[in-house]
DNA sequence: CCTGTAAACTTACAAGTGTAATTTTAATTT
DNA sequence: AAATTAAAATTACACTTGTAAGTTTACAGG
C-alpha cells in the first residue's frame, strides 16, 4: 500500500469541495469556499497548485480556465488517517479509542443506542 | 477551554517518555528512545528545549541536570487531539467514525465484543 | 585552583504550511 | 489587430518541524 501525498489541514479543506462537486473550476471552489472560510481567492490558488504538484489532484483546460478533479480518493485519505491517528494516540487500539470518547462524556444515549445497533449488524455479517 | 499549546508528532513521541517516567533527566529521556528510535542526542535535547518554550513541560535543576515535569495532561491532549480529529474527517460523528473503521474491516470479531461491553457497561452508567 | 568534560544554550538549514501579491499569458472584446 | 482582462504562473515571506552541529558554561576531579 503505497502512502499517499500527505494533505496540509487546509489543503484538506479544499479537497473536500473538490471530492464533492467536481469536475469543478477554480472559480467556483473559490466561491464554495467563501461560505465557510475567510480565504483570498490567491491562496485558494495557491493550494489548488501544491495539490495537482503533490498528485492529489489533476485538472483539464476548458479553454483558458482549469477543471479540476481529484486522483486520490477520499476514503483511501480518511483511511490512512485514522490508522495513523489511532496508532499515535491509542497504539492501534480502536476499544481504547472508543473507550476515551465514552469517558469523554461525549456520547448521547441515542449515539450509544446507534453504536450497538452497528456493532450488532456487524456482528451479523461476520457470522455467515 | 483553551488551547493547549500545538505538539508536533516527533515532540510527542518525546513527551511520551516524559510522561510515563517523569520526573525524568535529559539523559534518560535520550535512552528511553534510544530503544524507539534513531534520533541524536542532540535532536532529543532540541525537542526537549521546545516543549518547554512551548509550555508543555518545564524542568528544575538538580545541580547541572534538567529534570522535566509534563505541564500538560496526556489526556487532555488526547482529547483536544480526538475531538480535532472527528471534526475533521467525521463531521464530529463518532458514529460515522466507528462504522469506518467497521468497514474497514479492521476489527476482530473479539474487538466487536468488547466494544459491546463497553457500550453495555456505559448504558448501565447512564441510566443511573 | 585549574582543567576537562558533560550539560545546556545558540545557531543552522531545508522542507512544508499558511497566506498572499506580483507578473505573465492567453482569450475576449472593441 | 490591438487592447483589455481574467486566469494561471511565479515569487514572497514568516513560522513550524525534523534534524542536528557548534559554542559556552559550570561542576567535579586532580
Amino acid at each position: 500500500m503505497h502512502q499517499l501525498p500527505q494533505i496540509s489541514e487546509a489543503e484538506y479543506e479544499v479537497m473536500k469541495v473538490v471530492w464533492e462537486y467536481a469536475p469543478i473550476g477554480t472559480n467556483e471552489v473559490v466561491e464554495k469556499l467563501s461560505h465557510t472560510h475567510d480565504w483570498s481567492p490567491k491562496t485558494v490558488q495557491t493550494m489548488l497548485s501544491r495539490l495537482a504538484k503533490k498528485g492529489v489532484l489533476t485538472y483539464e483546460k476548458d479553454s483558458r480556465m482549469f477543471v479540476y478533479s481529484p486522483l486520490v480518493k477520499q476514503e483511501d485519505y480518511i483511511r490512512q488517517e485514522s490508522d495513523s491517528f489511532l496508532n499515535r494516540f491509542f497504539n492501534g487500539n480502536v476499544g481504547s479509542m472508543v473507550s476515551a470518547f465514552l469517558d469523554q462524556e461525549e456520547l448521547s444515549t441515542n449515539e450509544i443506542d446507534e453504536l450497538q445497533a452497528l456493532l450488532k449488524r456487524k456482528m451479523k455479517k461476520g457470522d455467515s
